[in-house]
DNA sequence: CGGTGAACGTA
DNA sequence: CGTACGTTCACCGA
């Protein structure tokens, strides 16, 4: 993975220096001089890129428009390796020399004493401490260019002990390491390129839900009245009621004869023949969602001149490894998903994966029976036969195994899939097992995935409740972070093959992929994404017999119906 | 002013 | 509701 062509690629702080390593030469410049440096490297060697992260070290790159293919993230490689979110330089220097996290020294303070002056500096290469950590200082002197070939140095280092490492714990990790790498690069396009909409229509869809544009306090004050007194006209005597708050609304719900535990929308749904106010209260908080979270303050903020929406993305988040995003860019309400529109000459190419997670299982286990299900394109079809049950209970099922889910007709359906695929079953038995135990478990691509973040309460044992949900979670995130490992594969494959179209990925959506493409290169498209799939897939599962299938198809809008 | 829980949007 | 995350709000304790 790093013995052919490799070269190194760091920022000093601030941003007023960059420099790159490549084999014994090494060269330092400003951002735009390295940039050019890069780019011709790119085109005629095409190496692998090492950097402590993507958003440190490439994030000007991408900027200006350069195309780097392969990397190897050192950030990413660290949460893949060792779990958890945070991946510091510090903190993979650290895990990489197996010293532990705890001996980190602190960071410097902004106590004027901590100040180093000049004279302080480290001579040029020395970088690690009496105890054998990186400087904790090396923020202030990275700003000196002349530190940045042993930064460089240092990437590379940690990078080599990290792909001995990963050898080690499993055969597939190097491989994840370079799919999740891409996919740290792709957050960084997503974020240039952001989402593209149709101003108008998103404002109307907006002023549907909440009303116009307010100016001003006092009538933005009024506003909020009004809608308010939609809920509190059903209950006389009780306007004072304050809507956002849960005590409160409990109480008033109560004062009408709506006795609920919680004001949750599943409690309250149910009550919705009972007493007027609670149609009106569930309405109400579907448009304060909009008004609050998705109104007009979301759009002046975070849409740009361009009419694109932008936010943040993370290629991995610290439980079981998907992608995050900011800005409202994962979680949409349906009704406003009409106003993301392709721009004039573009249309988008939507793909979404079709029942990714139990195809993941069959994967993840190597449970022939069930492999041999997801050939067909409705893979409950040929379960349901094998139990003997109807397609719905064999859904319910296996969505039931994979997510621990006990209630309702789970239950009884459950004792059928075991009898019928005892091997997929019982991976995900081991993973509840292990996650009861309060231990750390791998997903197929290698990532470990802590149990740790329970354990801030309660120690394994003691709490039986805790302990189910300790299981729960380490039964789903086998599956769901497997799934993001071959989502991120996929993505990354259709980054890469669409590029000579002027396609780009526009938003990635844990099981869904949107594309911006040029309107006369959509079928080309369409036939990329597909093949990009069954590449991805087949390299990911390391040519296991399990089929997995996207629907795709080419839209306007988002919100249009698939095909 | 920072942290927490409720609530709810998406998958 | 089975899991995950991001955002906003009100409340709590400083």
């Amino acid at each position: 993975m790093l013995s052919g062509e490799v070269a190194v690629l760091v920022a000093g702080t601030g941003g007023s220096a960059a420099g790159l390593l490549h084999g014994d030469r090494f060269v330092a410049g400003t951002p735009a001089e390295v940039a050019a440096t890069v780019a011709a490297l790119e085109e005629t060697h095409h190496p692998r890129w090492v950097w402590w992260s993507a958003g440190a070290a490439a994030r000007e790159l991408v900027a200006a428009r350069v195309h780097l293919a392969r990397a190897w993230d050192v950030a990413e490689a660290h949460r893949l390796l060792h779990g958890g979110f945070e991946a510091t330089p510090a903190l993979c220097w650290a895990a990489a020399h197996d010293l532990a996290p705890e001996s980190l020294p602190a960071p410097p303070g902004d106590d004027l004493f901590d100040l180093v002056g000049a004279d302080d500096l480290p001579p040029p290469g020395v970088l690690v401490d009496a105890a054998g950590h990186l400087r904790a200082d090396h923020v202030r002197w990275l700003e000196d260019p002349a530190h940045l070939e042993a930064w460089a140095a240092a990437a590379l280092t940690v990078a080599r002990r990290q792909l001995a490492r990963a050898g080690g714990v499993s055969p597939r990790l190097a491989g994840t390491v370079t799919s999740e790498s891409a996919a740290a690069l792709l957050c960084l396009e997503l974020e240039r390129d952001g989402l593209p909409l149709d101003r108008a229509r998103t404002e109307q869809l907006v002023a549907d839900a909440v009303g116009p544009r307010t100016v001003g306090d006092a009538e933005t004050a009024a506003a909020r009245r009004s809608r308010d007194e939609m809920v509190l006209r059903h209950v006389p005597g009780r306007e004072s009621t304050d809507l956002r708050n849960p005590v409160q609304v409990k109480e008033m719900l109560a004062a009408v004869g709506v006795d609920v535990p919680t004001t949750r929308k599943w409690v309250l749904e149910a009550y919705r023949e009972v007493h007027p106010v609670v149609e009106a209260l569930l309405a109400w908080r579907r448009d304060e969602r909009i008004a609050t979270t998705y109104g007009y303050r979301w759009l002046d903020s975070h849409v740009g001149p361009d009419d694109r929406l932008r936010g943040r993305w993370t290629a991995c988040d610290g439980a079981a490894g998907r992608m995050t995003a900011e800005n409202g860019l994962h979680n949409l309400p349906a009704v406003l998903r009409p106003g993301v529109a392709a721009h004039p000459g573009f249309v988008f190419v939507r793909a979404d994966l079709g029942q990714v997670e139990p195809r993941v299982l069959a994967v993840v286990s190597g449970d022939t029976a069930f492999a041999a299900a997801t050939r067909a394109d409705d893979l409950y079809a040929p379960v349901a036969q094998r139990l003997g049950s109807d397609r719905a209970v064999a859904k319910i099922a296996v969505l039931a195994a994979m997510y621990g889910q006990r209630s309702g007709a789970a239950g009884e359906a459950l004792k059928g899939l075991e009898a019928a695929y005892p091997v997929a079953m019982g991976l995900l038995e081991r993973a509840a097992a292990s996650g009861r135990r309060g231990e750390p478990l791998r997903t197929y691509g290698g990532r470990l995935v802590p149990t740790g973040r329970f354990l801030a309460s309660r120690p394994p044992g003691a709490d039986p409740q805790l302990d189910a949900a300790r299981g729960r979670f380490a039964r789903n995130a086998v599956i769901q972070g497997s799934a993001a490992e071959l989502f991120k594969a996929w993505a990354a494959t259709v980054r890469a093959s669409v590029r000579d179209l002027g396609a780009s990925v526009v938003l990635c959506l844990h099981d869904e992929l949107l594309l911006h493409v040029p309107e006369d290169a959509a079928d080309e498209a369409v036939r990329r994404v597909d093949s990009s799939l069954q590449g991805a897939a087949h390299h990911w599962s390391g040519g296991a017999p399990v089929r997995f299938v996207a629907d795709t198809s080419v839209v306007r809008r988002w919100s249009e119906a698939k095909d």
